[in-house]
Order: structure tokens, then sequence, then C-alpha cells
DNA sequence: GTATCTGCAAACCCTTTGCAATAAG
DNA sequence: CTTATTGCAAAGGGTTTGCAGATAC
């Protein structure tokens, strides 16, 4: 188990976009290019709605439709992943130039930390042989209280 | 690694879920009893909308606003949880005696396959102590391609 | 030039909630 | 009897979509 963040070399995120819209018939706009510089610049995990307000607080206006069309498109071209879902809204976060990592959530607070663990590639290397799957990706989430949420629970117990 | 599905003895759920609304001061009624029976009855994995219209098939009437009302309390009760969130719509699964699993799901077709992995309680003991986190509960969920799946994207390809 | 993209606002759809009537304890 | 629960219908709130104008290519 290890601590992350390292980033990988590579072309940026915008190379790998651009060709991605070209390969499918798709424009490369002015509005793409803000959101998607706004979510790899930024943000770690976001929502749709903190990366808009954020967003109109620098000055950078471009409509939530904008936003959440753009989306799906940033997960079919392996830029970004779910990473889960919490009071109704989904979260997402951004997975090209960064290794897989795994999250344990704060139930009370929702403070995030990430992991990773060989473990995990041991997983799906058996589930492989096992179910006969061709593995794609995992998503973990392990949810527990954080010290200072233990803490508190405690003291009002 | 090993499959799953064993049904572990002990009190029934209707049992547990009354002393849980004793516990909170919270009624046993007619329409609660009938949902629970319902989850626990028919469905391993289900979502608000399909275990109402099942429950109106079968002449059992009772309201969605009722069902959406249950689910927090019975999680709270620790009988279900939330497993993933799809299409809109969040799914769940009965816990209370059944041994937790993960889920192996296919991207194309959706099928599930379940197992377990005695490699997750020994991670769940190392984030414990390296994060100072009392874990409650880990979702894992890997994602992939069936073996007829694969079948059939390699005959398209 | 033409097909895609944008912003807007309305529509959608799952979920939550206010309310008056009902029923559990 | 008191307070929780129910069903209904309306409200919420994140996400999607129709449309007309703008714009990439």
């Amino acid at each position: 188990m290890s601590t992350n963040g390292k980033k990988k070399e590579g072309p940026s995120e915008l190379d790998i976009f651009r060709d991605f819209l070209k390969r499918h018939g798709m424009r490369y706009t002015p509005e793409r290019e803000t959101i998607i510089k706004e979510i790899f610049a930024t943000h770690e995990h976001f929502d749709v709605d903190s990366l808009y307000i954020s967003m109109r607080q620098k000055g950078l206006r471009v409509s939530k439709a904008s936003i959440y069309r753009l989306i799906p498109l940033l997960i079919q071209a392996n830029l970004i992943e779910e990473v889960f879902f919490e009071k109704g809204q989904m979260h997402y976060e951004h997975t090209y130039g960064h290794e897989h990592h795994c999250h344990l959530r704060c139930q009370q607070c929702s403070k995030i930390e990430e992991f990773s663990d060989h473990r995990m590639a041991q997983i799906e290397e058996e589930l492989t042989k096992r179910f006969n799957y061709k593995i794609l990706r995992h998503r973990l989430e392990v949810i527990g209280l954080c010290s200072d949420c233990q803490k508190k629970a405690q003291a009002e117990s």
C-alpha cells in the first residue's frame, strides 16, 4: 500500500483530447479548451456544480450545459472517470497522467484520503483467470470515520 | 478469493428491524413489513423503481414515498447498503445474512459476478492503522468485459 | 457552406417533503 | 391519547435536451 500522485510523462490532456475529437469528427472549441484546462489545472476530484462555480468566479464563462455535454467525451477519451456519487451528484477525477488510486472517505465529513495497493492488481489478475473477464478498471471506495469525526462522535455520546 | 452467497444463521431481518425501530422510538407498520419482506424475498440487487413496480404487480400497494422513507432506516439498521449508482438511480442490495462481497461487472451487458476476497480485510486493517480511520465498509467494483462480450467485440472488428 | 457546438430555458426524472388523515403504542 | 407514519401531490435539484444563433473546419 503506497501513497500516490506521481505524474506520468507524455502528451498533454489537450493533445489527447484534440486527437480524440478529430478521430470522431468533432470540434475543438474555446469552450472545451477552457473547461479542460480548468479541470486539469485545479481539480483532482470535482463535480459539475463546483467546477462551474469556480470557473464563474474566475470570469470563465461557459454554460453548465457545455460542461455536462463535455463530460461523457472526456470519459470516452479516458481522461477522467466517475469516482463516486454523493448527495445527488456524481464526482469525477482525472485519470490521465495519474496512477490509479483508491479512495478512503469519511462518512461524516466527506474528507478523502487516497491510496493505492498492489493487491488490487493481483485481484484483477485472478479475476481474469477465474471468470474469464477482460478487466478494464476498478473502483474501490472504503468508507469510515476519520480520526476527527471519531472524536466528535465520542464527545457527543 | 472465494465464491459467495452463504446464508448466516441468526434472527430474521424483520426481528432485527423491529428491534431497531423500538430502540429508536419508531413504529412497526404493515407497510414497512410488506416492503422489507419483498426486498428480502425476491431481490438480491434492487432499485426503488423496479421494487415498486414488482410490488404493484403482486397487488402489494404501498407508496413510493414509503419505500424512499424506509431505505435510510434499513441502511442505518445495517440490513441493506448502496452498491452502485447507474442511469440516474441508486441500486441497493441486502447485506444482512450475506457475507460482504464485491462485484465484477461487464461493461457491455451489465452482467454481474460476485466474489469476495480475504485481502480486502487486510487492506481495511492497514488503512485503519495508517490513516487512523474507523473503517465501516467498502465497495469494490471491478469493471471488464465478460467472455461473451469479448467474443462479440472480436467478431465485430 | 455545412455540420457541430453553444447558451438558454424548459423538460426530465429520481428523490424529498408538506400536509391532512390514519394508526401504532 | 399522543406522536409517528401513510399516501398524495407538489416541490427540489441534478442532468438532459430542443432550439436558434454562432462558429469550427
